[in-house]
DNA sequence: CGGAATCCACGCCGATACTG
DNA sequence: CAGTATCGGCGTGGATTCCG
């Protein structure tokens, strides 16, 4: 708890518009990609730290956490040996990817305008 | 140059999806809101900072250059005195705005269903 | 008015090591 | 397997000062 602190505070500060308040929530290298990989349905641990290439456990763990904590995350976890966690979008998670929806085609057009500094990568899709 | 080194460096590295290469533009404390004040048409440098409560003139002008560096967001120099500059959206930038628009209306039930942590601002809209 | 330059704090995020 | 703990770099963003 004395490092980048995660957990159970209220954040929603006062927020200008409307914009704001989803930036907040989305904002965080990993996290819109995340509720991207969520939305093809429910992951385990490894499998969104395998669906993920580069992202380290901390910040896995810990957007995981503030998504949940916000309310667009669920996480069900089943005591077992091994343990086995899994997580799914929530109603509020699944809107929040539809809304992302348009943006991301905005994207998809504005990496072909710009013309293909990407290269070639596992997740790509 | 030394500090912060705002312009002129080819972003847009290798992007996983549509998401990040949007989120790669927006993403900044004030591009959002930025671009949602440059929607209602053409500003000035001090009209953005007076309609931006709480911006320092230099996360304006770093985001402002961004902007302009990506492609959304056109800087028009009148050299007057006392010297006049405009900035207006590009047609990307619009377009970019209209991608946002769901995200903003989530965000704005959002609030809604959170429940009024929000304090009267200015610029609420 | 519209910046540029500098200093500095904080928090994001990565790497590594350890636990139940 | 699914985390937790800790350290540290570095980028982001704030405050202040100066310039054309």
């Amino acid at each position: 708890m004395t490092d980048t602190a995660p957990s159970a505070e209220p954040r929603s500060g006062p927020y200008i518009c409307g914009i704001d308040a989803a930036m907040d929530v989305v904002s965080g290298k990993w996290k819109s990609l995340i509720l991207w990989e969520l939305d093809a349905g429910t992951r385990r641990f490894g499998e969104l730290r395998r669906g993920l290439p580069g992202v380290s456990e901390k910040m896995l763990i810990q957007h995981l956490r503030e998504l949940e904590y916000d309310g667009l995350v669920h996480r069900e976890v089943y005591r077992e040996v091994p343990p086995r966690v899994e997580y799914s979008l929530t109603e509020l998670g699944r809107e929040l990817n539809a809304a992302l929806e348009p943006l991301a085609e905005w994207g998809r057009r504005r990496i072909d305008r710009i013309g293909a500094e990407r290269v070639e990568l596992p997740a790509t899709g």
